[in-house]
RNA sequence: GGGCCCAUAGCUCAGCUGGUUAGAGCACCGUGUUGAUAACGCGGGGGUCGGUGGUUCGAGUCCACCUGGGCCCA
């Protein structure tokens, strides 16, 4: 063996097994196990029980797919900032959930049924639907844990539980003795051969040919006057109660002969050409809104339409008058809503007009469903125009029209009666808006954006012609009249509690009510149940009831609700809904949003562009660790970035974590708590000043959690590994660690402050990666890769003030300024013209005057320079005073000690090992 | 089309209430080391702060408009 390796085993060199690199697809799993065979979220709570709750309530995922990344985003944000309050000292219970009930669901299901011929009722359709849900419940369950999710999957809730079930049909009670129920029209998609509901999901757009037609509506006081309406459904003529125009558009007045239409100005000529008005003349203009409060003549029927003003109108095509029937059309509905208009919808189940006070008798019974011989209902409504004279042009017009998709007709937009939730009555919507101001947003424009929804959403429609929901439980007597009564529903609560919503679908009327005194207007009346289920959103908005109410240990209303900024709309405006009607305030008391995931261009992920969209897949490239990461790295109050580039990045800046933890930990396996701790008092300088710049991480981390700024952290966490450990700290005391004696007071002064940075700044980022901080703390408390001792059961790590300011730690921070600054310039300098190459090579000579503040510190910390400055020795020279402080550096003279590879005046012989520096014999003797 | 929001180096982020030549980490280039080595050190290049106009003695920071992007509606 030459002397170069032998002295090199007398070093003290890292040792550990902590692998430097991770290996987390094969090693996550395992420790996720080791875990969960520790039941190490309920020990998380046990360590903290009786200490002040902190409450996440879980907003619920839909059970409809594999868990996408922007899902994983939002479980890993909950999961991490969970994992912090409980470090804190907050009792954290986190119960997840899920969304199970739903139109895509039933759609899916639907489908698949009918792909596979199988006949089915709505009990089985609903029975497929619960099985569904159940599978990805159990897919998603999975998914979330690989992620590191802590939580209690015992509990966990679902919005098809019978309970939970009760509990919503509970919340609507409330709302039915509020008094805030009422039953009104609305249009919707109808089938006609089918005679079924239909959502936008049931729909395909097809070619279709229309009759296009031109309408002149005769003003009221001026019988020569007509407003032009167009139209491609002239069937729903004679629901029309309205016309529309744009109150800033401008419009024209064109005469043909004796009459007088108005048109929009800029289509003047083209309904000109339609309607083939020969020697036409503009003879007046004027806005919509002039137009507007005039009433016009229904074309044939004794009604007035008034004309109304409308944003919506356009001048794109038509006339830019709109017909407006608000039993047909949405548009039509919101504004007929705003006027105060009927909505009015002569059309049976059959899709045939009914008879009533203002129905032609010769439209009644007829069909407007259209057949391969056209739609008799246009027909007969072009006939009476045209007898009337009210048919100015008609064309063929090819657009795109809905159909069923069951039956691949046609569908109709037709008004049916529906509940709705009236959101003024008892100042309601006002009351909502006020009780945000208790509420803390994060970012704060939150409180804004729910405010507008709030403000400007009409009233809650919540009925829906859909089988996978919770039946709202009401019966109809013969002539239809409803029997909605809360202590009925809160009686029907409790058999659902027991039996499930089905019971509802499988149970006949007698046997619903048997049990329940009805009063004795209803005793007599033969009852039939409704076949409606509620809107999905009162599901969901009712979980802070079904959940943080009634499971023990949960708190309402919740600290925290975290989700993605589109709940602005959907659940956290749901859930004040159903909050402020039972309990008078909101069940949260903060809310925080993220934006959504894009792609390294900032633009939306979509299935098209090929990217992987779950969580599962970039999992199973990079493990949870490196994912929790890049979710922790990015600010998430803004559109997330993810990329191929991204994800590098996070994996480099995660390896350097790494790899600092595990220089930490190879300079620790000689050292023992006990034995070696060296009181603060004792320790070194450049000890000092790291332990200091720990406690400022940890004071400045823990701020940036505390404000929820994630991405603050990590970026403070990089700094400290690269800026504090790596280039300062670690590359200082390699020399020390390496070549003192192991028992060296120096020594073990330095491991003793490694161990405190170890053992703080694993803790620190334990929330963030926790396999990782949890791997590192394993091998440094029992020395190997799994444990009992675990990482997330340690306390917070307090900002430590006595680690704080110090003389040692001011004289260090600024003779590290100088380092970094003059120093590292002079042996750079010296480096680039090839006298040195390792900075131990060199000797500097520092001049500055005795008057200087810097000779003081100099001066007094003399025997640490060389150390500090990573240079065989230092010089410090006084000068004149007013003189600048100046660093010259040369090579270090005499000779090179094979052992410290520092450079000496002179070695000395050691028996056995040759010619060493005389601080390197001495070692080697007592070794 | 409407409501809310975003836009600083190749990437991820700092930049408080407007005030000297705009910062960090990563990447990149150069270089040293080979006793943290599929690691680590040192040095360097790189931004007309999305664009235009305005307020001001002075704007990345305030205002208006425009462009691009996101969420939710229509």
């Amino acid at each position: 063996m030459n002397q170069a390796k032998k002295l090199k085993d007398t070093l003290n060199l890292p040792q550990t097994e902590f692998p430097m690199r991770a290996n987390a697809v094969e090693n996550e799993p395992q420790r996720l196990k080791h875990w969960e065979d520790s039941n190490l979220y309920k020990q998380t709570l046990e360590k903290k029980s009786g200490a002040q709750p902190f409450v996440l309530h879980d907003g619920p995922p839909f059970t409809n797919g594999d868990v996408h990344v922007g899902t994983a985003l939002n479980k890993i944000l909950k999961d991490t900032i969970l994992r912090f309050k409980n470090a804190q000292g907050f009792y954290t219970p986190y119960i997840p959930g899920w969304d199970c009930h739903g139109l895509p669901i039933e759609f899916k299901v639907t489908k698949k049924l009918r792909e596979k011929k199988q006949e089915f009722d709505n009990l089985s359709l609903r029975e497929s639907c619960a099985e569904f849900s159940r599978n990805f419940i159990e897919t998603q369950r999975s998914q979330f844990k690989r992620l590191g999710v802590l939580a209690d999957w015992e509990k966990e809730y679902r919005t098809m539980n019978p309970e939970y079930e009760a509990e919503i049909l509970r919340t609507f009670a409330d709302f039915v003795e509020k008094d805030l129920i009422y039953r009104s029209k609305k249009p919707i998609y109808w089938s006609i051969p089918c005679s079924t509901a239909l959502a936008e999901a049931e729909i395909e757009y097809k070619d279709h040919v229309s009759p296009s037609i031109y309408v002149p509506f005769q003003l009221a006081d001026d019988q020569n006057t007509f407003i032009v309406i167009w139209t491609t459904t002239p069937w729903t003529l004679p629901a029309n109660l309205a016309v529309a125009v744009h109150p800033r558009e401008k419009y024209a007045k064109v005469q043909v002969a004796e009459i007088f239409y108005w048109i929009g100005e800029s289509l003047v000529d083209s309904v000109a050409k339609v309607c083939k008005f020969d020697g036409f003349e503009v003879v007046a203009t004027c806005t919509g809104s002039d137009l507007a409060g005039q009433n016009c003549q229904h074309p044939f029927i004794e009604r007035l339409s008034p004309i109304l003003e409308a944003e919506y109108v356009t001048m794109d095509s038509g006339t830019g008058c709109v017909h407006i029937a608000p039993g047909h059309g949405l548009d039509d509905y919101l504004t007929g809503l705003q006027h105060g208009l009927d909505v009015y919808c002569p059309i049976d189940d059959n899709g045939c007009y009914i008879h009533d006070d203002s129905m032609p008798d010769e439209l009644v019974g007829v069909s407007v469903l259209e057949k391969s011989t056209g739609c008799v209902a246009n027909q007969k409504v072009l006939e009476i125009l045209e007898r009337e004279n009210r048919l100015l042009a008609k064309e063929n017009h090819h657009h795109q029209y809905p159909h069923c998709w069951r039956s691949k007709t046609p569908v109709v937009f037709r008004a049916m009666d529906q509940w709705f939730v009236s959101l003024d009555k008892d100042e309601l919507r006002k009351n909502c808006i006020d009780k945000l101001q208790d509420v803390d947003f994060t970012p704060d424009w939150g409180a804004n954006r729910i405010k507008g929804f709030l403000e400007s959403r009409p009233d809650w429609c919540i009925s829906r012609q859909r089988s996978w929901g919770v039946p709202i439980p009401v019966f109809f007597d013969e002539e239809g009249n409803p029997l909605l009564d809360a202590k009925l529903i809160r009686f029907l609560a409790s058999k659902v509690e027991h039996h499930g919503s089905d019971l509802w679908f499988s149970s006949d009327e007698k046997s619903l009510l048997e049990g329940f005194e009805l009063d004795d207007d209803w005793k007599s009346k033969k009852l039939t149940k409704g076949k409606d289920t509620l809107d999905v959103w009162i599901d969901s908005g009712c979980s802070h009831r079904s959940v943080l109410r009634k499971e023990e240990g949960l708190n309402w209303p919740a600290d925290l609700y975290l989700e993605g900024s589109d709940q602005h709309r959907g659940w956290f405006q749901s859930s004040l809904w159903t909050s402020m009607t039972s309990y008078g305030s909101a069940p949260y008391k903060r809310i925080l949003t993220h934006g959504f995931v894009v792609d390294g261009d900032g633009r939306k992920i979509s299935k098209s562009d090929g990217k992987p969209q779950t969580a599962d897949s970039y999992v199973t490239k990079y493990g949870a660790d490196v994912l929790r990461l890049w979710v922790c790295s990015e600010d998430f109050r803004r559109d997330i970035p993810l990329s191929e580039e991204i994800l590098d990045q996070v994996v480099r800046s995660y390896r350097t974590l790494r790899n600092t933890i595990r220089f930490q930990l190879g300079n620790l396996s000689d050292f023992n708590e006990t034995d070696h701790c060296l009181p603060l008092d004792k320790l070194d300088m450049i000890d000092r000043w790291a332990l200091s710049k720990t406690a400022d991480l940890a004071t400045e981390l823990t701020d940036a959690l505390e404000s929820y700024e994630l991405h603050r952290a990590v970026q403070l966490i990089n700094r400290f590994c690269s800026g504090v450990l790596s280039s300062t700290y670690h590359d200082i005391i390699k020399d020390r660690l390496y070549t003192l004696h192991r028992d060296d007071p120096k020594r073990r002064s330095t491991q003793t402050a490694i161990f405190k940075i170890f053992e703080t700044f694993v803790s620190l980022i334990g929330p963030i990666l926790p396999f990782t901080a949890d791997e590192a703390w394993s091998f440094h408390k029992a020395k190997q890769k799994l444990s009992n001792d675990f990482l997330i059961l340690q306390k917070w790590p307090e900002s430590d003030q006595s680690w704080k300011e110090s003389l040692e730690v001011e004289d260090a921070e600024k003779l590290l300024n100088l380092k970094e600054s003059k120093i590292n310039e002079a042996i750079e300098s010296l480096r680039s013209s090839k006298e040195i190459g390792q900075s131990l090579e060199a000797e500097l000579v520092i001049t500055c005057s005795n008057q200087d503040d810097w000779f003081e510190v100099l001066d007094r910390r003399q025997d640490q320079l060389a150390e500090l400055f990573i240079v065989s020795s230092v010089i410090v020279k006084s000068s004149e005073a007013n003189s600048e402080l100046t660093i010259s550096a040369h090579h270090a003279p005499g000779v090179r000690c094979p052992r410290s590879w520092r450079w000496v005046p002179e070695l000395v012989e050691v028996d056995g090992w040759g010619q060493v520096s005389p601080r390197c014999a001495q070692v080697l003797n007592k070794i």
